[in-house]
DNA sequence: CGAGATTCATGTGAAGTATACCTTTAGGCTTAA
DNA sequence: AAGCCTAAAGGTATACTTCACATGAATCTCGTA
């Protein structure tokens, strides 16, 4: 191999790179500064301030779509709080959860157990019985006095899967609390996510609400330069570039986390061309990547089975047009398995399993009913064909076939 | 011709099972007095 | 006798299976106009 891989470090860092600050447009980043949130922010700073003198502020529901600034005014306003806490004395705790991460927070005892760990508790994976991880957590909790704030980001997608019993068990905590006291910030996509929830849990919960409205397209861009003007060595992006990439996230409800990442990847794209700044081409190119990339990051975190699938799906799709039945999925479905040598699952599980990849958003799939020919699911792929030819080359590659 | 019964293919809920892992407990062995 | 290790016993969560029943519109049936 004769490529001169030390010429191509060399000129790297020869290079003047179109990034100063990278970070800066990921969804990582806490800005100082959070534009149009402002609102937002005070409320909920106005709501979680009692604690400041070790009162415990109401529990918070935040309402709102992807993308619109409600984990992030979240977490910056509770980042500060600490930071006051700390420099006053205050003890006071904050614990952030994201409900969604499948095998961390997914379950009731998986929730619990995680919160258990962040006070330095080691849980184990299973075994244990769900009280006993309570009691646990409680023990670990109660040992001083404290406040602690817990933040549990798409608890509507852990409601969902396991019912409501969780939230009710943590909002009767403080009731057997002797030292500390705990209170509940609950983050959820679904606006209507309360109304089937059971009554107590919804009103010792739901004592503040907050909804967070989507961006529109001059508020992303307020957003983007903001972050840009972090991220970018100067000169290295323009006006129109980002406005670029806030039109096109406004398109999708608004969602400031697509605009960044359209940025970003827009950046990485012109980056990698050699290109000392980013033009308007760049976007486009970004905006296909990124479809791409994040479809192509969940099929290859799903278990083998769910690929399987996925993959049954496609085969058929490929000779045929949209839309497919559960029965003809399941077949093939076997067939993959057994060219694969995996013991096939049951139908029962497969219908689940689809549900799930139409939660995921890889597929659409509705349930109708053929009358006479009986019911079941209409199953589309929600791809364009590009994607879907490299997703199938990826699932060939992972399932060995 | 139309109301009601029938039918099909699979959705869906509940209960049961296998697996992997946990703590507790009872021996059994070693060790120190 | 006390201490320590090990293996069995008894228990749990989770992913999956088994069983059984629910669904809902196209189609069929049959009485009636």
């Amino acid at each position: 191999m004769g490529v001169a891989v030390d010429k191509i470090f060399e000129d790297f860092l020869n290079k003047q790179s179109i990034f100063n600050n990278k970070d800066a447009l990921t969804i990582q980043y806490t800005p100082d500064n959070i534009p149009h949130r402002e609102e937002q922010i005070a409320a909920l700073a106005k709501i979680l301030a009692p604690a400041l003198r070790m009162e415990k502020p109401s529990n918070v529901f935040v309402y709102g779509k992807t993308g619109s600034g409600k984990s992030l005014c979240t977490n910056y306003v509770c980042s500060q709080l600490n930071k006051i806490s700390e420099s006053k004395n205050v003890p006071l705790k904050v614990v952030y959860v994201n409900c969604k991460m499948r095998k961390v927070a997914d379950t009731e005892y998986r929730l619990i157990a995680q919160l258990a760990r962040e006070f330095g508790q080691n849980i184990p994976a299973t075994g244990l019985p769900t009280d006993e991880v309570y009691k646990i957590f409680f023990e670990t909790i109660d040992k001083d006095k404290k406040l602690i704030i817990l933040i549990l980001d798409e608890v509507d997608q852990l409601v969902k899967k396991v019912g409501d019993e969780v939230l009710y068990n943590l909002t009767r905590i403080n009731q057997e609390l002797k030292n500390a006291k705990i209170n509940i910030i609950g983050i959820s996509n679904d606006v209507l996510f309360m109304n089937n929830i059971d009554p107590r849990v919804k009103s010792s919960l739901n004592e503040e609400e907050m909804v967070f409205p989507p961006y529109d397209a001059l508020q992303l861009k307020d957003i983007l330069s903001e972050r840009a003007k972090i991220a970018f060595n100067k000169g290295s992006i323009s006006e129109s570039v980002i406005a670029k990439c806030a039109a096109y996230a406004a398109r999708e409800h608004g969602d400031a986390r697509r605009a960044l990442d359209l940025l970003r990847v827009a950046g990485e794209i012109a980056e990698r061309a050699g290109r000392d700044r980013v033009e308007e081409k760049d976007v486009d190119l970004a905006e296909e990547k990124i479809e791409k990339e994040t479809i192509e990051e969940v099929v290859k975190n799903l278990p083998v089975q769910s690929q399987s699938v996925l993959y049954a799906a496609f085969l058929i799709l490929k000779s045929r047009e949209p839309p497919v039945y559960t029965g003809e999925i399941y077949d093939v479905y076997k067939s993959i398995c057994v060219r694969t040598a995996t013991k096939p699952l049951t139908q029962r599980r497969v219908s689940d399993l689809i549900s799930e990849l139409d939660m995921l958003g890889i597929i659409n799939a509705k349930v109708i009913s053929k009358g006479r020919y009986g019911r079941t699911r209409e199953i589309s792929l929600s791809v364009s064909d590009e994607i879907l030819n490299k997703i199938e080359d990826l699932l060939k590659v992972d399932l060995k076939l």
